[in-house]
Formats: structure tokens, sequence, C-alpha cells
DNA sequence: GCAACTGATTGCAAAATGCAATCAGTTGCA
DNA sequence: TGCAACTGATTGCATTTTGCAATCAGTTGC
């Protein structure tokens, strides 16, 4: 790991720590999906990221402090990444980030209806969610109850996809 | 410019505009520096970005709509970059960026004064900027008057340099 | 035993990066 | 008029990073 910077500057610094096409998307799966083993990351992206990339976006991951890695007692080879407080508290730039890609971006209906409902939940709702993923990541007491911030926006995914099939079979070729 | 996509998800989508290490480096340098022409930038950047890849990044920049190029009228060959809207509303993400990094990343104490500032003023301070932006890159009327938000930064990071020399020489080798 | 699965690693071609040199046109100044 | 400095770039080239396919050794379930 080399630990010259090119400046101080903060934007700089995180430009350094994510400034890749994949880093994010990682950080995205494992926030918002839910995702904690290697080939899940592997092959639940839809972007559809490589396994060497992911190999070595984990490792740097690490080693910046945004992840940890930990046996799965349930198999002697299985690795669980978890997040550390310094990759939780990026939730609330990503929704920042979801929020301005449905504004100015191609987005599909199905996958912004998250950065939708995040942002409308605002600052409580990114507080919640972190609470739930340092539950979950960081093995804190558990958070308030009810539906999970992750479950609130799974159902919303999955409304759009039934509605947009729904659609799709009552009016055909629209 | 190549119109396929990795997904439609809009943080996929944000990360294939200004996922690299040097996009952001170039609209905080229009944003928070105030740089308009090509050598500005190429001159004025910390971290020394060079000139093709300067040029690349605006030129994709344009394309992606977040950048404008007019003709300078005191310089034939001179031109003017401006930020549209699309890349104004970009400032309260480049502010949680900077507040995230002041916290986690090895950030130095001048450069991270702006991103200090910022946070602290919030909301209300980022809405100005963009307002003040807005009249800068786009022509809209004068925005509310007394001091810019840049220059207020910027007078916050001189009372850091200066106040660093001061204390270097009253007190050497500390 | 053996196929499927675990987290990776390797080889290789293509693309991106970074640096230095260079370009044609413009401007200011003598 | 001449010429140096400046304008926004472009070119060539070596290095690095990326992305894809194939592969790896160990683990598990059956």
């Amino acid at each position: 790991m080399h630990t010259d910077h090119r400046s101080g500057c903060p934007i700089n610094l995180s430009l350094e720590v994510f400034g890749d096409r994949w880093s994010l998307i990682i950080l995205r799966d494992m926030i918002f999906g839910g995702k904690r083993h290697f080939r899940e990351l592997l092959n639940g992206s839809i972007e559809g990221i490589a396994s060497n990339i992911l190999a070595d976006r984990l490792k740097r991951l690490m080693q910046l402090g945004m992840l940890t890695k930990a046996d799965d007692p349930s198999h002697k080879q299985k690795a669980i990444y978890s997040l550390t407080e310094m990759a939780i508290t990026l939730m609330p730039i990503l929704a920042h980030l979801g929020a301005w890609g449905r504004v100015w971006l191609p987005v599909s209906e199905e996958l912004s209806i998250r950065a939708e409902l995040l942002e409308k939940g605002g600052q409580p709702m990114w507080d919640k969610f972190m609470d739930e993923l340092r539950h979950e990541h960081l093995g804190t007491p558990s958070p308030a109850s009810g539906p999970t911030v992750r479950a609130t926006l799974q159902a919303g995914y999955e409304a759009v996809v039934a509605r947009k099939a729904s659609e799709a079979g009552c009016e055909p070729a629209a």
C-alpha cells in the first residue's frame, strides 16, 4: 500500500479511496444488497464485476480500513466481509449520489426506486439504516424494531417490478 | 461517446460519470477555486493533472452535459468553461465528500478548512453557494449581497495558512 | 469418491494513465 | 515588424490498470 498522496485535500483523498468504477459498487451491494461473501458479490452484481477485480478491490478496501474479513463458522473456506464504521458513514453519500443520478442520468425505474425512497426518508431513515448496518456488521445492540430499512427498500423495488410486469401484461405493446 | 451503460442503477450511472481520479478534481477546482480556463486548471491543480488528461476530461464532461465551453471575448483563442446546472447540483455532494474525508482520511489542515466551514454552514450556505455559481456560470440574476461563499472559504484558508506560519515562527521545532 | 462450491490467482490483450515534447494560432511589447 | 510568452490543445511512448477467461487448491454435501 502506497502511503504517499497527491494532496491532503479531503475531496482528493476521498477520490483516492473510491475514485474508480468498482469500489462504490461493491460497497453499494454490501450496504443495500446485504451481500457479505465473495460469491454473492461476484454473481449478484448486475454490472458484472470480474473476480480478479473483486478480489483486488476487497483487499484494497480492507487495507484502507473500509472492510474487515472474518471466517465463516459454517464453512472453513468461507469468508465474511464486514463494513467498518468508516464505510457505514459513507451511506448518506450514496443516498445523495443516488438522488443526484436519479435527476440527471438515464436511470431505470426498478433500480432507482430505492434511491427515491431513501431520498424521501431523509436523514431519519439514513440514521435508522446506519444503526441497522452497525448491528449487522459491528455487532452493536439491536436497533429499533419494525421492518428494516433494507426490507422497506426491497419491498419498494419488488412493487415496481410487479407493477411493470402487470402493466406489460394488460397493455401489450404500449 | 458510448451510450451503453453497465446498468440503470443511479449509483452506477453516477460512477460512470465521475468514477475516476480526475473528473471531480476538475469540478472541485472550478467550483471552489473559480477556475474557468484550461491553463488555470492545468497549473492551478495541486494534484498536478497532465494536459492530455485535462483535455480529455473537459471534453468528456462537456459530452456528459456537466460543462459548456464558450469563447472568451478578451482573447480569440481563449475558452471559458462553465458549469451547467447538472454540475452545480453536485456541489452538496462535494461538501459531504469533504466532510467524510475530513473525519476518516489524513487531510491537511489548510486544505480541509474549507470542508469544515462548508459543513458548519450546512444547507443554507450550500444554497447560497449554488446561487452564486448559477450567477457566475449561467448568468442568472445577482444573488444575495455580502461576501460570497467562495470568498468566505478562501478567507478561512488564508487564516489557517497565516496562523500556521506565525506558529512556526514563534515556536520553532515544536 | 466426486461434483459443486469456496475465495481467490494467473496469463494475456486492451485500455487508461502520465510524462515530455510539440503544435498552430494569438497577444503584448519593443 | 519581429519575437517571446501565452492560448487550448495533440502526439508519441513507456508504464500501469483494467477486464476477461481459465484455472487453482481446499471444503463440503452426497
